[in-house]
DNA sequence: GGCGGCGATACTTTGCGTGTATGGACGGCG
DNA sequence: CGCCGTCCATACACGCAAAGTATCGCCGCC
């Protein structure tokens, strides 16, 4: 059976009429009746009554007419719903950052995309950039940000650009004795318990640390380990330490803490977007269209990388 | 965009591969490259990512895919749907009935009926004979149970059959002088106010009941009105007269009330089924069938009748 | 009883889906 | 590094099935 039946069911019940339904479908009259026969042959029930008065469906026919009127809309609803996931306007969109990028460049983004797309889907997972990176590979994500661009095995595929930079920043408690500090220096970070997110989770934060405390690690082994900025500030509050994190935490300024700039002025690694490059859904283009135009610098950088979009 | 764009689809996203599809859908590779190229053409969009790993569908080819395959689902149910209403199992069948018919024949019916076709729609519609006639005429009934065949215009195209028979009886309440006797003469009706369910909507009643009282019209004009044997055997109750009814009221025995019997025996108009001759639905069809099975005395009259069924 | 409308049937035509053969791109392997 | 194998796309010829044309059979109607 072909849609062709369907239709030509349809047209039959709809004129009542083997001549005017034909001439509706732009065919002529014995073809239909043909057709029909086909479609009653098939089904192995008589559809139609032929009457003097007209052709009229039987109670099979009318069975047979409700489904097949919602198969042909669900045949003109796939070409529908392909074009718009096609053209970005449907779909899911799965979106791995690290906390502190919630901070700066995605409420801009995410407001948005959500208002210029509000048939698509987020899912957004905040994770650690290592973790972010391996879903990215594994295809659990279509698009991540993270701290440094995403290295090792399955990368080399990913196309990053940086959509922002930041330094280190020393956060600690308002009772600690370099609250009332503009600045702290290598030297009395060294002197310090240190809070940092800077785990195996987050390879290029850990690096950029390696490097400014420099050959002794004694500081960074015996470090607490905190999952996000977040957790950085609440243990700097606590007392538990000297917090160190991007200076984007003075952001979400809380009660009980300070901030003091780290000397000398250290770079932390960029805030990456990164996406695979092959298989570009049309929710990630449009997703990507609104990052260019919301970090006007951002859009060079993509063009660049991946060619065109 | 035939039914064989969307079987295609759905094989080569099951198979992921263009061979393997082609060669379990029974036709070669190149054609199904073709068809799939040209429902590609025709949504507009891309569906398929042709890899080195093999065939996946794209954003817009999963969501053409969902409602693919809800599409030939339907198509398939349209096919069973009208198999199993051509073959009476599903349907509706609106039946229209005296309420004397409730107690002897219908019971059984509709029981059995309800056993053996769960997948009909019983409609039942309790009316007097003339309504009931009527309807069936107008085709808003299928099969209706009526005191006498119905006549007037449009009867002649419809199928009468008697399923059954009873006598005139009557009924009083328990007080009444005639509440010991076993029977009622005509003379001793004429004398009493009677309660009947003989007006238009009754009209082979009513000719029974003029036969019996004769030509004096008074005993009948002055009668009350009752719209069917529960009323007659209610106003009966209350001392309101003399009732007259089949003798089937006695199924129904109430407190308060007597029957005697109306001397002489007079035959009441036979309970027919009547149902339109063209037309009939194949839940009609096996209604007739259960009918048939159930009052075997009907089957005979039936095919006489109706030429086979 | 002739006429007209309607659906079915007979036969021809045509278009499209299919098969065979082949091309082109990419990856694997010697 | 070049050969080969795999896989999908393209080219072209074939055949079937759907559409067209002509006609028949049936039934009401004037």
């Amino acid at each position: 059976m072909e849609a062709r039946h369907l239709r030509y069911a349809l047209a039959l019940a709809e004129h009542a009429h083997f001549g005017r339904a034909a001439r509706s479908l732009g065919i002529a009259q014995p073809p239909l009746s043909k057709q029909i026969a086909d479609l009653e042959r098939e089904t192995g029930a008589r559809l139609f009554d032929r009457t003097r008065q007209g052709v009229f469906p039987t109670a099979a026919g009318e069975a047979f007419l409700v489904r097949a009127r919602r198969a042909l809309e669900e045949m003109a609803g796939a070409t529908a719903d392909a074009g718009r996931a096609a053209r970005g306007e449907t779909g899911r969109l799965r979106l791995g950052f690290v906390a502190s990028a919630l901070l700066d460049p995605l409420p801009d983004v995410l407001g948005r995309f959500g208002r210029e797309r509000p048939g698509v889907r987020l899912e957004l997972h905040e994770m650690a950039s290592g973790r972010g990176a391996a879903a990215l590979i594994a295809g659990e994500l279509d698009v991540a940000v993270t701290l440094g661009a995403p290295r090792g095995a399955g990368a080399e595929h990913l196309v990053s650009v940086p959509v922002g930079r930041d330094h280190l920043t020393a956060v600690v408690g308002s009772a600690h004795p370099y609250a009332g500090q503009a600045s702290v220096s290598v030297d009395q970070l060294r002197r310090q318990p240190l809070i940092v997110a800077a785990g195996e989770d987050e390879p290029a934060v850990a690096a950029c640390l390696r490097v400014l405390l420099g050959e002794d690690t004694a500081a960074l082994d015996g470090a607490t380990m905190a999952r996000d900025v977040h957790t950085i500030m609440g243990l700097a509050a606590c007392g538990a330490g000297v917090g160190l994190g991007p200076s984007r935490m003075r952001e979400a300024p809380r009660a009980g803490i300070r901030f003091c700039e780290v000397t000398p002025r250290t770079a932390l690694p960029d805030l990456v977007l990164s996406f695979a490059g092959r298989d570009r859904s049309p929710a990630l283009g449009a997703f990507l269209d609104t990052v260019r135009r919301t970090c006007p610098h951002v859009g060079a950088a993509l063009d660049a990388r991946s060619g065109r979009a």
